[in-house]
DNA sequence: GCGCCAAGAATGGCATACCATTTTCGCTCT
DNA sequence: AGAGCGAAAATGGTATGCCATTCTTGGCGC
């Protein structure tokens, strides 16, 4: 395996924190699969005891699970979690766009609406990969321009535990054209800066992603 | 200083972890404070191993920050952390406070009932001590029945980091009058299940609560 | 042949030792 | 006397080793 490549000046344990939670976010770790030490701490060419801290900081995250004396996990996400979880996003990102109704600038605006209209083009080409990115990043700076940082860092921590199942989400939404013209929807809520009706399109189309996964088959 | 006491048969990182958290949040160790490792080590008989994951932990959850070799110290909380924190407290606490009115029990609700006329009666009494015991205890309540325990932890992390001023907060209140009828107001909306009015209510009730704080002279 | 038990291998938990960085304090030089 | 510099002490960062527990596997008995 590759080694912890990473800004440089960072402790061990946070680059190898950083490494784990890149790694199990993306899927290269299956939910489930086992994480040995002393396994990966040569394959990570560092010593077991930060490779243990930043363990302990992804199970804290519950991105793993640690038993003791078993060792950590990669954490299974199941389709009750999926919906305790999505249920939790959906109200802080509500939250946040409220916030960020209030308090963008036109500019930050304008800028929502410029990746907005870039996501419109990516859904007409049926480029999925690049719309899931720029529809990631649009959620992400609504949230972002909300200011506070606590409900940022929330966002953030939920949004990880719940990338791989948004990503297999994507891939097989057959009502892909009905998020489009709810994400315009928000969009003018927000150009209106109308904020009790961006909170309520969000939290309507951020129930509605979820909730067929939240019913439906295993996700694995 | 006395040494860690735990259910026996947990890893002591948790022990210690659980120890901290506890002497943190009960304000015995003050905000800005230093937390070296050696001594700290000596003063709970651990080694400076589990004391380090044991913050390293903390430092996830928000109560302590750790500067690359320069150590932990007990999370101070501006002005603004409070009003960004409490902002988001509520949100959250208004979304289970839904929940709750919807899935919760009649027997469920009968018990807050009983709760909230015990705690009045603190109030009538001006027993600030258990009043506060009493608050924190329903409030906590409406959340655990709200079923979804991602919003349950979250809602448990935000609280303690918060525990300390809200503390405060109750010693020196002057509209406790007004916070008692809110509280009145609410279970009045549980009692009704009227899951809005719930919600606004409990919104309402919070923001007040600290808003004060979040602009007021700071905490320390 | 199947299941159970025991011994050894594997793995995590904790302690300790050593290294790097930072801080402190005293000395010197101006 | 004060500012700056440098060495030593303090403190955090990382590596390693040993112990406890758990998992695995091979053999024995039913």
């Amino acid at each position: 395996m590759e080694e912890v490549a990473q800004s440089s000046h960072a402790g061990l344990v946070e680059k190898v924190a950083n490494y784990l939670r890149e790694h199990i976010v993306m899927d290269h770790f299956q939910p489930g699969q086992r994480l040995p030490e002393r396994t990966l701490a040569v394959e990570l060419q560092v010593s077991r005891t930060p490779l243990r801290e930043a363990l302990k900081i992804l199970a804290t995250e519950g991105l793993v699970v640690i038993s003791p004396h078993r060792g950590a996990v990669v954490a299974e996400v199941s389709p009750a979690d999926i919906k305790e979880k999505s249920y939790v996003l959906s109200v802080l990102e509500q939250a946040a766009a409220e916030l960020t109704c209030i308090n963008a600038s036109d500019d930050d605006i304008a800028e929502l609406q410029a990746l907005h209209y870039e996501m419109k083009a990516c859904f007409l080409r049926r480029d999925r990969q690049n719309y899931f990115r720029l529809n990631q990043e649009i959620h992400n700076r609504i949230v972002a321009l909300s200011g506070n940082s606590t409900l940022i860092d929330m966002h953030a921590n939920l949004s990880r535990q719940l990338y791989r199942v948004r990503y297999l989400s994507n891939q097989k939404n057959e009502k892909w054209a009905t998020a489009m013209e709810e994400h315009e929807a928000i969009m003018a809520a927000l150009e209106a800066r109308d904020t009790e009706r961006v909170g309520r399109e969000l939290r309507n189309h951020l129930g509605k992603t979820w909730v067929k996964y939240a019913h439906g088959e295993p996700v694995e």
